[in-house]
DNA sequence: GTTCCTGCAAAATTTTTGCATCAGT
DNA sequence: ACTGATGCAAAAATTTTGCAGGAAC
């Protein structure tokens, strides 16, 4: 299956989300609301939110959060490796759980609407798989990014 | 091979050069010797070079330009086709020659001291144009990213 | 009460834009 | 001369940092 939106990953994100605000807890760091808040809107969203959209996502259910405390939020949470850092191409940096699992999935994205759509593939992790031996690299992490035109943009509609 | 350096890569850009510039002046751009020395530098480096890197390079050369002119020049050839445009997880875009033969590699970053290291591998790229044709999208480019450590930074040495 | 967190504002970066000047055709 | 290119400076956008006040333990 290529686009990745199992089921399971619903448990999976609650998981991280109860795992995280354990992390940071165990680090002798405090519950502070805007750090669960951000931790909240990841564990729903899981794909590539922006500092930006963390702050609308927040501010449109009432919960309004300084954007300096978004991205310290993410700071933290990058430096104890609870979410993995993306760039797609336009200039922002976006987040996303890091599952536990290592599970993790890549990005098309339109460049026409922006639209990004999470997709994965067991061949291509293999592949990765392949060429990373071949590096002299100790490989943390590597990310996959697609550009084109969604179906929608595609549309030979009004012409 | 992994090691994206081939010899034959050396005329695929001076070829890329010519095409550029030719490409350029069809459009009943002019000459101008800001873009012209961006090409150059293009062609020199191949790999994913920066706004800030190429002003450097130039005024190391003794050609200094404009660091407007440098991303005025990145964004023409952008929209022309004649450079893919990448960001490798540092919030800086870096920019290579998009070759006409399609031929493109793909990038490992070392998160200590953030040397790139370019690659490239067949059976990745077959990967990729199996998962590419399960998207409904027009799919226009792709880039792979892999973080890490390199050789270098990761030595036991004075430890 | 102490220590960490949060928010505002200011600063630092990267990239874009306006405008007057300069260069290519 | 005309038109587009360039450079400088100002603006815009994103991200980081300083500091005072507030919250958690």
């Amino acid at each position: 299956m290529a686009v990745a939106s199992d089921v399971s990953e619903a448990s999976d994100l609650s998981d991280w989300q109860t795992r995280a605000l354990g992390r940071l807890r165990g680090g002798g760091r405090r519950a502070g609301g805007a750090r669960d808040a951000v931790i909240s809107v990841l564990a729903r969203h899981d794909c590539a939110v922006s500092a930006q959209e963390a702050s609308e996502l927040l501010t449109g259910e009432g919960r309004e959060i300084g954007i300096a405390s978004v991205y310290r939020a993410f700071e933290t949470l990058h430096s104890l490796g609870l979410v993995r850092r993306l760039e797609l191409g336009d200039g922002v940096a976006r987040f996303e759980p890091a599952l536990p699992s290592g599970a993790h999935h890549h990005h098309a994205v339109c460049e026409i609407c922006g639209d990004v759509t999470p997709f994965d593939d067991e061949q291509l992790e293999a592949a990765m798989s392949s060429v990373e031996a071949t590096l002299p690299h100790q490989v943390s992490s590597h990310e996959v990014v697609i550009h084109g035109t969604c179906a929608g943009c595609a549309e030979p509609s009004a012409d």
